[in-house]
DNA sequence: CGAATTTGGCGTATATTTCCCGGAATGTGG
DNA sequence: CCACATTCCGGGAAATATACGCCAAATTCG
């Protein structure tokens, strides 16, 4: 996603249990222009993470759902796993703090904490992201423009579907790990509909994908009796 | 895109005036298979930080140059601008944390800091800058990316099939005991398939695997009567 | 209706399994 | 210590099984 360069246009999620302090940090944050949404648990949160949030502040300590589990499955989701997670919390055991970041968090802000300083690691995780989330991501001849679902070779729209796409995208996204036909139904389909797919589907969108790629399918390779893999080196080709 | 990176192409550079603390960081960093560059002052620490730094933690409270200017600067080079920084200094003033993000800082630790929280935080910015720190076994020459199910020697993929790299996984991962063909099976090839398959199948494995390992199959033992082992000595060739 | 997705079938390439032979290791009895 | 029998393993190669690529038809979706 680009990053937008009006504040108004970016979208903070708060999510904490207790009411206070989603108000209170709403208020600064809509004070220096954010648009804020709020949740107050953890299943809240999953719902209002859309692809249009560019900052999640996360509470750990939440009904049912706790602040670990929801970013794990952020990140597990291809709509959100690049969201910046701000983790805010009155808990102050290292160990939380590391579980944390390894669940995918950015970053572990211990309450209480001012306004200021949220604002500035706000601030800190779009600078990030900004960087982070090129435009397009460049490999050699092919250019994969993520918010315009759209794929080109030497600035040739190759025209991609949309399923092809984002089997693209996840497989670039990951290089040189193998995913099973299995996994990538639950990716890129998504859980519910990866039992309703046959696995050879897969196989199907792979070799329309590799057709439209053209000499650069090279880097998508076969892994036998395992599923595929996006690798930059391109394989040898007999 | 994410480039994938062994930990020990990944270079750290740690800045800071105390030798003691630096010796620290660095001793735990090397640890973790990471690649470390010193740095003792801030105009040693501007000098040393290449294009080819992965992450810099850097100290605040420096003579002559403070890291907040170390900071500034390295964000006006293009050739460092984007490495994650991460500040690391015992001052507790919030004001100081605030400057120090605003300066381009990419996060702030505060001393006294344990080694594995500073771990957690390097490899977060690892993840941040679309490093992908790749998991793999290390046995002497030989190298074992499972996620990938590709193992190399001397950085060469040796091409093991999916049943090679499940023996050689599962071989690896217990060291030195020493599995009957029966157990083999019935870990590897499943309990179900097991009673439907010959013991001298594993053989037959053991031998195309121990091929394409080379000089390393010295390492896949014989046990006669029993079974196989791995075992990280090698076995005297005659 | 047209485009995209999904499924099934078939041929081929590749991996797996089996079979068999010969040699090495182990055991036995002189 | 030395034949000899027995068991076990290594290796080559044939037989079998499996996975993948691809085509074309069926189905769904917009």
């Amino acid at each position: 996603m680009n990053t937008p360069a009006d504040p108004s246009d970016i979208t903070v999620l708060v999510v904490d249990d207790e009411e206070d302090v989603v108000e209170m940090v709403s208020h600064f944050l809509e004070e220096a222009k954010y648009k804020v949404n709020k949740a107050y648990n953890g299943e809240e949160a999953l719902a209002k993470a859309t692809p249009d949030t560019n900052v999640i502040l996360l509470d750990i300590m939440l009904p049912k759902l706790d602040g670990i589990e929801v970013c794990k499955q952020l990140r597990s989701r291809i709509a959100t796993e690049t969201i910046p997670i701000i983790f805010l919390t009155a808990k102050t055991e290292e160990e939380d703090q590391i579980k944390g970041l390894m669940a995918g968090g950015d970053n572990y802000l211990m309450k209480p904490v001012s306004s200021a300083v949220i604002l500035a690691h706000v601030k800190t995780a779009l600078r990030l992201s900004g960087i982070q989330e090129r435009e397009f991501i460049e490999i050699n001849d092919l250019k994969i423009y993520k918010d315009e679902y759209r794929a080109t070779i030497a600035n040739q729209d190759i025209g991609l579907t949309y399923t092809e796409f984002s089997l693209l995208v996840y497989l670039v996204r990951h290089p040189l790990n193998a995913f099973s036909r299995e996994q990538l139904l639950e990716k890129i389909w998504g859980k519910d509909d990866a039992i309703m797919v046959t696995e050879r589907t897969v196989d199907a969108h792979i070799k329309n994908l590799r057709e439209k790629l053209g000499d650069f399918a090279r880097h998508i390779q076969t892994v036998r009796g395992v599923g595929y893999r996006f690798s930059q080196e391109a394989e040898e080709v007999g």
